[in-house]
DNA sequence: GCCGGGCTGTATCGCCCTATACGGGATGGC
DNA sequence: GCCATCCCGTATAGGGCGATACAGCCCGGC
């Protein structure tokens, strides 16, 4: 039996982060979502934000075309939907379950008053959405280049940090993700995400075991 | 006598957001900086985090090959640093001063206790890193396109909301960007910028007046 | 065992972008 | 007034990506 493929996210926090914010959970209220439900549109206003606790949401944006750009996928022990609701104004994105999943739901409404009491959560707070904001401009230092290489290997860094495991040969990312996955968060087709990965296979800089990328050790340093 | 080509930034923070941070100045102090210097950069560490009095900086990324992508121009009465110093990770850009400019330096280490005195500091500053997140993820959604139009069209509506004048035939753009600044900020060559814009004057969509370019309200909505 | 669906690997073709180069116009220094 | 510099417009060649189509593989259902 092989390894299974899990679905996992593509984010992860830290765990002292997630320890902070989670000693404040009883200023939320638990919440749960079937699979395939929706945990908020784009386009609405909404003051609310969630804490994952288990299952799998996905973070997207709809282009006005339709189109659709995955901006991550969120799984246990991340925060989802706190821009929008500090902010106050529509949701930029949208957030649905793609797998049975259980929250905190925070409301921002009234969080002035719980800073009083607990300045060092909103201290927590800020190093999430800060660290968003890192993580989201990173992803457009490279989406600004117009090469796939570029693209598609800073999302493979990027679930490598979060989500690889030690190997022989280097590090194997144990999240699974189809071709078309990738497409979608790296804006380029399908057919040119699977053509870059065989191209990198032969450069030697990746490997597949059982469906899952193996990023190698950078075999010379030149 | 024509339009002065004024120097302007790429971001702008609406007025009750900029009052409540003013406001607190006196947790920061004041800092200048004069033309060329450089704020903070790439990679360092640091909890300082600036609002901008006057002046303008750059906010850019390196990438690896030594290309820069240019987040954006901060002009005065906006926040810029706070991502990294909230974090605590180091700089993921570079900030310099392209005029003489004047700031006020706060630093987040003693920021919890701040907050517990007055909360709505933390929730300003909330406001502003989200707002933030939300202008680098609609950047993303439009850089996820690999067509020039897409992304030069996006950088030009939010030049619009931010510094545009009304004008008898649309919107007048008061910040004047050379094609080359349009092509780092959007990832493409200074001859695609060209021709995309004359492409659009071809479209009937835009205009140029004097070196400015103007948006031409929807001529049919088709 | 057989079938069907989802995923990966290829092939072809057309198009558009990048790199490069060059000319002309505006601007500013002296 | 003259020249240097910057910026905009344009041409050419080359390459790589997108769209589309199709074949093979794996896996699960029945």
């Amino acid at each position: 039996m092989a390894m299974t493929k899990k679905k996992l996210g593509t984010w992860r926090i830290e765990r002292q982060l997630v320890e902070q914010i989670s000693e404040h959970a009883s200023f939320g209220r638990r919440r749960t979502f079937k699979k395939n439900t929706v945990l908020y549109e784009q386009g609405e206003v909404s003051t609310r934000f969630y804490f994952v606790l288990k299952g799998l949401v996905q973070i997207s944006i709809f282009r006005s075309d339709g189109s659709e750009v995955v901006l991550e996928l969120m799984g246990p022990e991340t925060v989802c939907g706190e821009g929008s609701a500090f902010d106050g104004l529509p949701r930029f994105s949208s957030a649905a379950a793609i797998e049975d999943t259980e929250t905190i739901e925070f409301d921002t409404a009234k969080m002035t008053e719980v800073f009083r009491e607990h300045p060092e959560f909103a201290t927590s707070l800020l190093r999430v959405t800060s660290l968003k904001q890192r993580v989201v401009a990173i992803r457009l230092k490279h989406l600004a280049s117009r090469e796939p290489q570029d693209r598609i290997l800073e999302l493979l860094t990027r679930l490598e940090e979060m989500f690889a495991i030690d190997h022989p040969k280097g590090r194997l990312l144990v999240t699974h993700v189809t071709h078309e996955q990738i497409a979608a968060m790296t804006g380029t087709s399908r057919v040119t995400v699977t053509r870059t990965l065989q191209r990198l296979r032969e450069q030697n800089r990746i490997d597949t075991i059982d469906g899952h990328i193996l990023l190698k050790r950078k075999p010379a340093p030149e």
